[in-house]
RNA sequence: GCGGUUGUGGCGAAGUGGUUAACGCAUCGGAUUGUGGCUCCGACACUCGUGGGUUCGAUUCCCAUCAAUCGCCCCA
């Protein structure tokens, strides 16, 4: 048995791969306009790193880490998202100390996570995040939701719903948390294990449970609005009025929640509408994160971000039946009959390429026939005929695909009348 | 981690407990001694995912395993 690729990865084939250079260069494009710049950190990271950002109790830490021992006896992990190294990056480059605050990054690439995968997930996929560290100012939170906003409409998507939450800060979570407890801890018997168990670890969850979603003390569940104090209040009503002048709309829906401990404030997930779209309508998430940079060492420092999934990106084009401009074409195709002509194009070739044009030849030793062929399939706007008899007359034939039409050009000319021809 | 479906040539897709495994597309060659997209003809499967079992005999039946895919949990 040959060897097959590792499960839940995917190879990205030529076809397939200038629709991912078509977002990730209309990411950077988008990146440049709105002062995003570019940060690269390791695939892997020591596992504290992981183990102190994204809390322990997640699924990410508990079942889905990529984590190994390296030669020299250090625990390593594969990064499983991307503010963590962003931020560790921040504090250990004293990022906090530049002159231009905030500190405002993106970056793109490979992510890690040991699950099953389905439609729309992979044990490895590719995110494109932002992250603006050093404002507590939901102006940039209002930013930073309509990058990512921008992106998907850049590329035609229309079928997206943006869903907003607080989740407040720390004094008015606890006090969710706790009203949260009370509300269920009576009848907790009446839910499913997974209620069960998140009765303690993160009562919040339990809101969104779909399982127990219309047990009637679903109904009357405290909701996290209802425990903002004022300063949380004031934030997010500044954040949604800054949407609406923004012209984005929105929803609040008080049952999202994050999946990673560090979020505070500002929650919110962008989703695909499309019909026929998977179980998994996800397609960038994000939030506030106040308080992880001290907690990864540094100053106290306010942050946001949010995270995309190329994959799902892709997926809601597809949905959408939104076909990206790819076409590819070869300015020049030469075919050649003899040795003698054969090896004339092989420099006219390199000649041709080094003038700025695309060009291939046959490296089968095909017959012409098949040579035309070829250059039909590779979308050839002009075929270029050297046999050996235009060799000796120092002439070569030039065939518009399109037209049919065939010229004769002087081989040392040939070049520059293309080039003409052509502009 | 759990459940459903699937696994036949490069791709798509029939089929049968019994000797040579349909077909379509693609590819290559020819009809057209040096010119593509149309047509016609021809060529193209030493593991029918892998391992084991039942059987005189299995690609077809059974078991296991691996993989793909969809869903649950949760996320991007």
């Amino acid at each position: 048995m040959s060897i097959s690729i590792p499960r839940g990865t995917q190879d990205i084939l030529p076809g397939e791969v200038e629709k991912w250079q078509l977002i990730e260069k209309n990411a950077r494009e988008l990146c440049e306009r709105f002062q995003y710049k570019e940060i690269r950190t390791p695939i892997f990271e020591h596992t504290d790193l992981f183990l102190r950002s994204v809390g322990d109790t997640t699924d990410i830490v508990q079942k889905e880490m990529y984590t190994f021992e390296d030669r020299g006896g250090r625990s390593v992990t594969l990064r499983p998202e991307g503010t963590a190294a962003v931020v560790r990056s921040f504090v250990e480059q004293k990022m906090f100390g530049n002159a231009n605050q905030p500190v405002k990054l993106y970056y793109m690439g490979p992510m890690f996570r040991y699950e099953r995968p389905q439609a729309g997930r992979f044990r490895q996929f590719v995110q494109f995040g932002v992250e603006a560290l050093g404002s507590a100012d939901p102006a940039i939170d209002a930013e930073v939701i309509a990058l990512a906003m921008s992106l998907y409409q850049s590329l035609g998507l229309k079928k997206l719903k943006l869903v907003i939450n607080s989740l407040g800060d720390k004094e008015s979570r606890n006090a969710h948390r706790e009203a949260l407890i009370n509300h269920f801890q009576p009848r907790i018997d009446e839910f499913c294990s997974d209620c069960r168990s998140r009765l303690e670890k993160n009562p919040m969850r339990i809101l969104d449970c779909k399982k127990d979603r219309d047990h009637e003390l679903m109904k009357d569940a405290p909701s996290i609005l209802q425990y903002l104090n004022e300063d949380s209040k004031t934030y997010f009503e500044n954040l949604q009025s800054y949407l609406t002048d923004l012209g984005i709309p929105f929803e609040v829906d008080p049952n999202l929640v994050r999946g990673l401990d560090y979020y505070n404030h500002t929650a919110f997930e962008i989703m695909s509408d499309a019909e026929g779209f998977g179980a998994i309508t996800t397609l960038c998430g994000g939030g506030r994160y106040n308080g992880l940079v001290e907690e990864i060492g540094g100053p106290e420092t306010p942050g946001i971000g949010f995270a995309l999934s190329i994959e799902r990106f892709i997926a809601a084009l597809n949905a959408e039946n939104i076909e990206l401009p790819v076409n590819a074409s070869v300015d020049c195709y030469l075919v050649s009959l003899g040795e003698e002509a054969k090896k004339y194009n092989v420099r006219l070739l390199h000649a041709l390429r080094l003038a700025g044009f695309s060009a291939e030849m046959d490296y089968l030793n095909r017959k012409i026939k098949a040579q035309f062929k070829a250059a039909d399939r590779l979308n050839a706007k002009y075929v270029a005929v050297l046999g050996d008899d235009e060799l000796k007359e120092n002439k070569i034939n030039v065939k518009s695909m399109e037209t049919g039409e065939q010229t004769q050009y002087s081989l040392d000319q040939f070049i520059e009348k293309f080039k003409a021809s052509l502009i």
